[in-house]
DNA sequence: AGCACGCCGACT
DNA sequence: GTCGGCGTGCTC
């Protein structure tokens, strides 16, 4: 009898997740890789085929047998689900949990190929008889070679006569989808800088000799990363390999897409807002061996693509590299594995890299590689820091400082371009009672609710419900309710009134949920539809519009007042991003910082543009703090319904750590916790926090393993998590 | 995820 | 004594 080891892909962590299941013999043909769909329980779920034996052997249970095959072909590859297993030891998460990430979300149902009928000349045929308009239809058709049926709908009649006469055949065939396909670019050849020739001679030699080998390239904004990357792709492409470019958003790819597709025709690109059937027609073109350059966040290190000699992670300091759901894995380290086993270079690149990254290259653990100019030698903006404190002293209570709103008129009179950042996005950042000082909060997660204008309703940004604002305090009763703080849509408001002669558009959430809304407006911007763009921070990174001269940031601490050891990092990377979108055409750039916090290391180094001496300040305390890139860290998030189960929970484990590792451990571990997170309540459940600090991130996973905290329900552990609350 | 099994509090 | 609370375990 023909069995088959089923990975089965449900969502809950258990022991045992490997299943025999009987193979009917019109499913003889599995192999290991394929997708299968299977009952389980009183479930039917799909799951992954793991081995295929002939046996005779006898169960002590009735074998249930596999319900059908879910692709038209295997969907592992044995690469793929090497990447798997070693997810799933890294993260301890299940080994589905690991191979559903090969695939575009989670779907116990088939998936039929887009296909569509196409009529071509018989091969072997009979002279007989024809009309004349039968005649020069098939005349023309032989001269096609194929013809899709459906764009020759008017000679129905003509078709049917010549397939009677099996003159022609009709066949189906599978379409591929590509949104991108007809994205077109000029392809510019541009003389490379030193640096950048430096670069590329210096990484060739890995990717020619085939070694693995990390680089960090340490590029400010506009010294032609990019086309570093295009150059190494070259080569990659000359020996026959390939190569796989990561970038943090589907807002950013537009621009790496279009420089890419100008110079190779074999790009694909991949994101999570593709649909799944056309996210499958991608696979199985790269499967084909049909592309040999694949750009896409995250998720595109989850492909079949093999023989890869490249890969890049483009600002590799992004947090979207990172998953914010189990098993939180992180592109980086997944990526870096898949170079080793592929024998590939990889390239960080980054303005303002991660401390992680930058001290590996400091350390020898990465080649580094820097372009301290940007090209042709255009200068770095000059930057500008703005006390909004003073400011209010002089009785200016707008968000806009004086000076910034000078540069603005500035720089419409000279005909160029502005972008502002501010870091809230809604109307009113948060609802007070004047009277007693209540705020309104969500619900579900405590955070503070933003007032949206447009449909009148208080949004929570973290899990996105919605309510009427109160017509009274729900607390003390008075109508002396008040909206406070200012988000992107009340600025728009704010600049329409202030300048009235600015054409503006804004570009946050809230404008960019459809397919490809980013790059609708930054088409839009840099066709010079509009002289100021604002919005979230995705208005900072990537994009280049030459004839941008001006940046504000409107709040430049907003994002140093968060609770955590990273703060700093990201508020000198958030500023050093947006001030590089400025002067990177032909005309120099201005960037006004605005900030309550002047004596802020991370503002005063950004404005000074000076990564290493903001480096040699932060990594002292890092150090002094056993934070990375001095430890690992492990953070374990305990959630219950009763606020004591969770804590009790949380510290058993804290003692067990501190007895069983800490107390004979010749390495330094720290633990920290149980702390209540910081959205306490989620959904009706209690969340709270152990961190753990470790210089040996395996006895922490033995110890983890020990415990059988990766298959406890109540508990989510995150490796290398971003925020440790 | 669902659903059965099983061990402790409030009721006819 | 029993009805039902939900904590724990199982699914080839």
């Amino acid at each position: 009898m023909l069995t088959a080891e089923i990975c089965v892909n449900v969502t809950a962590k258990k022991k045992l997740e490997i299943y025999t299941y009987a193979v009917p013999q019109k499913f003889n043909f599995l192999a290991q890789g394929w997708r299968v769909i299977v009952p389980f329980g009183r479930q039917i779920v799909d799951g992954f085929v793991m081995e295929v034996k002939d046996t005779d052997q006898k169960f002590d249970f009735e074998l249930k047998e596999i319900k059908d095959v879910v692709d038209e072909e295997i969907w592992f590859t044995p690469q793929m689900l090497k990447m798997a297993s070693l997810i799933a030891d890294f993260y301890l998460c299940p080994l589905s949990q690991a191979m559903s990430l090969f695939m575009a979300g989670n779907h116990s149902k088939k998936i039929a190929p887009k296909t569509e009928f196409i009529i071509k000349p018989a091969e072997n045929f009979s002279e007989i008889k024809i009309t004349a308009a039968q005649k020069v239809f098939l005349d023309n058709l032989r001269e096609c070679g194929e013809i899709p049926l459906k764009e020759v709908q008017k000679n129905s009649y003509i078709i049917k006569k010549l397939l009677e006469k099996n003159l022609i055949v009709k066949e189906s065939r599978r379409i591929l989808r590509d949104s991108y396909a007809n994205v077109e670019s000029v392809k510019k050849e541009i003389e490379l800088t030193a640096e950048q020739k430096n670069a590329v001679n210096t990484v060739s030699l890995y990717i020619k000799a085939k070694i693995h080998a990390g680089f960090l390239l340490h590029g400010v904004t506009g010294s032609g990363k990019t086309q570093v990357y295009i150059e190494l792709t070259k080569i990659v492409r000359q020996i026959g390999r390939r190569a796989l470019i990561l970038v943090p958003e589907i807002s950013l790819t537009g621009q790496i897409v279009k420089n890419f597709k100008a110079h190779f025709s074999d790009v694909l690109v991949i994101h999570s807002k593709l649909s799944i059937e056309e996210r499958n027609d991608i696979f199985y073109k790269i499967r084909k061996g049909e592309v040999a350059i694949v750009i896409g966040a995250r998720s595109a290190i989850f492909t079949p693509l093999d023989d890869v000699g490249l890969i890049v992670i483009d600002e590799e300091q992004d947090s979207s590299y990172k998953q914010d759901a189990p098993p939180f894995y992180h592109a980086k380290i997944i990526a870096e594995e898949f170079a080793k086993i592929q024998k590939a270079a990889i390239i960080f690149g980054s303005a303002t890299p991660s401390f992680e990254t930058y001290y590996r290259a400091q350390n020898g653990g990465l080649g580094y590689l820097e372009m301290p100019r940007r090209i042709s030698n255009n200068p770095l903006p000059e930057v500008e820091l703005v006390d909004m404190r003073t400011e209010l002293q002089s009785g200016n209570r707008s968000v806009l400082s004086f000076a910034l709103k000078n540069l603005l008129e500035e720089t419409l009179k000279n005909h160029q371009q502005a972008i502002l950042l501010l870091n809230a996005r809604g109307y009113s950042t948060f609802v007070m009672c004047r009277d007693c000082g209540e705020t309104v909060r969500c619900p579900e997660c405590g955070i503070s609710m933003h007032y949206h204008i447009t449909d009148k309703t208080l949004k929570c940004h973290h899990c996105e419900i919605e309510m009427t604002p109160p017509a009274v305090c729900p607390k003390c009763g008075s109508k002396r309710i008040k909206y406070f703080g200012t988000g992107t849509q009340k600025l728009e408001e704010y600049l329409s009134a202030e300048l009235p002669a600015a054409k503006i558009l804004r570009m946050d959430r809230d404008t960019t949920t459809k397919k490809f809304a980013h790059d609708e407006i930054l088409n839009s911007f840099k066709r010079g539809e509009a002289d100021i763009l604002f919005g979230t921070k995705m208005v900072a990174k990537g994009h280049d519009i030459p004839n941008v001269t001006a940046v504000g940031i409107l709040s430049a601490d907003s994002v140093l007042n968060f609770p955590d050891f990273r703060a700093a990092e990201q508020c000198f990377d958030l500023i050093t991003q947006a001030a590089g979108r400025a002067g990177r055409g032909d005309f120099p750039g201005k960037v006004i910082v605005q900030t309550y916090n002047t004596d802020a290391d991370a503002v005063k180094f950004a404005v000074a543009q000076d990564f290493k001496s903001f480096y040699n300040v932060e990594i002292v305390k890092r150090e002094f703090l056993f934070f990375p890139p001095f430890s690992r860290l492990v953070k374990l998030i305990f959630t219950a319904k009763k606020k004591e189960k969770a804590v009790d929970a949380a510290e058993r484990i804290v003692n067990s750590f501190k007895l069983e590792v800490m107390q004979n451990s010749e390495v330094r571990h720290e633990i920290l916790g149980p702390i209540p997170a910081v959205i306490e309540n989620l959904r009706g459940e209690f969340q709270f926090v152990v961190l753990i600090k470790t210089s040996d991130l395996e006895i922490v996973r033995g110890f983890l393993r020990f415990h059988n905290l990766h298959i406890a329900p109540n508990v989510q552990i995150d490796f290398d998590p971003l925020v440790t609350n």
